[in-house]
DNA sequence: CCGCATCCGGGGCGATACTG
DNA sequence: CAGTATCGCCCCGGATGCGG
């Protein structure tokens, strides 16, 4: 990217990561940990693979990604996060919590999908506040995506997995999902939105925001 | 900005926050507050005239940024952000804090500055930690610009202003001032930096971190 | 002077095809 | 699997003009 030419953090920041794309080139690094090339593709449906090539080199150049090559007999490329890659958590988070309006004035005409891309929401909204009371897991079915949501001690966690006995299970589209988790439609109005509820609906008044 | 076309929160906020310039005009704004047009275009060199006012239009648009036509005789349009404005301000809060480190590694050459643009780094690194002592007051005459520096009951402010009886005194480069500020130089080698300080010595330790 | 609109050249971006 | 090559387009940068 052209430099801004300012002596300012922000724009030094936004001299490095601001170009198009980069921004969520490290929102997959943060959200699934190590990637391949195609796993990269994957989470970027519409990205043109000669930009990701790109992006790759620079955001190695910039040190805020290494280049791994695996050791044979898998001989392939991983991509993975440095610490000062890492560190730039807090401003996706953030970056995040701001969008999250977007996203539940709903999907656009044609948007993409991952379940990963769950995690950041459903945390925020979410929150453990029977801390004392034992682990639960819920696996949630979300468009094509098996997703499981961890709830202990107080924190909750959502990351890519199946779940052969759930606590209880959550399936729908993104949207329905979501709306559902984050108590903005009831549970018993869920259906009209396509999302389905198997399991004791107190499991999720525990992790819900009393309101 | 054409859009990712991802649900994704973060995706959905760059699609309105991602164009290039977009969230260096926010940051004016949080800086500065109100602005004029003028104001924005001084805030922001090397931004193209025509650039300025379509993003204008865009924010305006999504929400972000309200115009206000000042009443006569003061024939003049005011922009200001709105709530969902203002709430950027984490966002590039944490997007300043992790592009301290290139600030750090000093001016690249042709930079320009402003003196508002410390504003988020000398709060990031200063703390006031003797909360019951009398309010300090200090004038930072960094570049060509004069800030004030309020610290009082535990907290550091940076705005812009002059100040005709401080408490001290720090004038030199914004690299010089920042290294001063930030501790990184101790105050006995700011000359060499091209910076000086009159005043109590102790004012400053009183804000530094304590390392 | 303030707040733009217009015009134009160059480069970043998007889509597809192709390759070791 | 992990890219490179190519090409058209549109966004961006820089300059200038212009009405209120």
């Amino acid at each position: 990217m052209r430099s801004y030419g300012e002596y300012c953090a922000a724009a030094k920041a936004l001299d490095v990561v601001g170009d198009r794309w980069t921004l969520l080139i490290v929102r997959e690094l943060l959200l699934r940990g190590d990637c391949r090339y195609t796993d990269l593709r994957n989470g970027l449906p519409g990205i043109a693979t000669n930009l990701l090539a790109e992006r790759l080199r620079e955001l190695e150049r910039a040190g805020i990604i290494a280049r791994e090559e695996a050791p044979p007999p898998i001989a392939t490329t991983v991509f993975r996060l440095t610490e000062r890659g890492a560190a730039l958590e807090p401003v996706l988070q953030e970056l995040g919590r701001w969008g999250i309006p977007y996203m539940v004035a709903g999907p656009a005409d044609g948007d993409e999908f991952r379940g990963h891309w769950l995690a950041w929401p459903v945390e925020q909204f979410l929150d453990d506040h029977e801390p004392r009371n034992p682990p639960i897991r819920i696996a949630l079915r979300v468009g094509e995506d098996d997703m499981v949501l961890d709830a202990a001690e107080g924190r909750v966690q959502v990351r890519p997995g199946h779940l052969d006995q759930p606590d209880a299970t959550l399936s729908g589209s993104p949207y329905a999902v979501l709306a559902v988790l984050s108590g903005r439609v009831p549970l018993d109005a869920a259906g009209e939105l396509g999302a389905t509820f198997s399991g004791d609906k107190a499991l999720l008044r525990r992790l819900q925001p009393k309101a």
